[in-house]
DNA sequence: AGGTTTGAGTTAACGCTTGAACTCAACTCA
DNA sequence: TGAGTTGAGTTCAAGCGTTAACTCAAACCT
């Protein structure tokens, strides 16, 4: 299947960088999902969910808009704000403006749910990332971490200046 | 349920930092497993089995130190390793020396279809990482990534070290 | 208006991952 | 020897994610 092309191999520097970040990659991933389910009894996922309504003006966002935010397909989003919103943490009422969209809002439960869950959740980033790097590793990584997630999806905006926090009440994380 | 501790939050560089490292992780995962999905008809974590198996001596390994190699749990190992077998690229048999350990034994046919796929697949690792990165970033990343694997799991060996590639004939990636 | 199109969101079927039970080989220690 | 233990690997049931169909509201177009 393959046509005889691309023969640039990964030199002797990009090879074991290659080789740390995918192990970053797979370890940060099955690390932090089993701190939440272990302490709050939700996914990553999940918590990225309610973290996202909690930063936004009324906790309220479109279906569509909470799927880009969360990185995850629209028909897995329905499904696990079906599943918060059978714990309480979220309601869905049809955008008054425009019946064709879904409005998800974050309950009051919701929120309280998350500030609960919040404090463990840093806790467990700080200590697997923050804690071992230096702080001018902690600028490398912002700078690598957006120019990896733009080579990606140069459509998708910048992730940093996407979600910048507003200078009022968003208190989480 | 969450006591009142930990009061440190993220700081105005931990916060960037964080939003950007967890884009780069869910896009890196989608991106990837999507390259080698379209292009090869397997996962990203099936394409890690077999690269694993390839860069080993007698391209043999124990099912369970595959299973660390590629940092999936043992089912997991077993199921994918059952589909990879029944594909043909792969072959088990009880260990000679002590019958409770399996053998996971890369075939021609696997190493011909690994030799098929790396080229593409380290074309989409370049394209995604190292084409947005200079130099010094390739090095920072290293660091970085090895710090926090390590912070993760400090008994499992430097990533990097682990999978340091020996002089012989791993032509590979 | 009526028929079509567009796009958001949900539903359904399928495959994969996870965690718990289970099997089995080798070792231990009487 | 032989009962119990340990640890590797598999299997099974349950849950989650993905893709493709489907529903429905609004806009568009004569």
């Amino acid at each position: 299947m393959g046509t005889e092309e691309e023969p640039r191999w990964l030199d002797d520097e990009e090879w074991p960088a290659w080789v740390a970040l995918a192990s970053m990659l797979v370890r940060l991933n099955s690390a932090l999902d089993a701190q939440l389910q272990r302490d709050a009894g939700m996914s990553h996922f999940e918590y990225g969910v309610l973290a996202a309504l909690s930063e936004v003006p009324e906790r309220t966002l479109r279906m569509s808009s909470l799927a880009m935010l969360s990185d995850g397909s629209l028909p897995r989003l329905s499904q696990v704000v079906g599943r918060l919103e059978k714990r309480g943490w979220v309601r869905r009422t049809p955008d008054p403006t425009d019946g064709r969209y879904t409005l998800a809002i974050l309950t009051d439960d919701g929120w309280a749910k998350l500030v609960d869950t919040a404090p463990g959740h840093v806790g467990a980033v700080r200590q697997y990332v923050f804690d071992s790097l230096t702080r001018a590793q902690v600028r490398q990584l912002t700078n690598i971490g957006n120019r990896v997630a733009q080579a990606i999806d140069p459509g998708a905006p910048c992730p940093t200046e996407l979600r910048s926090r507003s200078a009022d009440s968003q208190p989480l994380r």
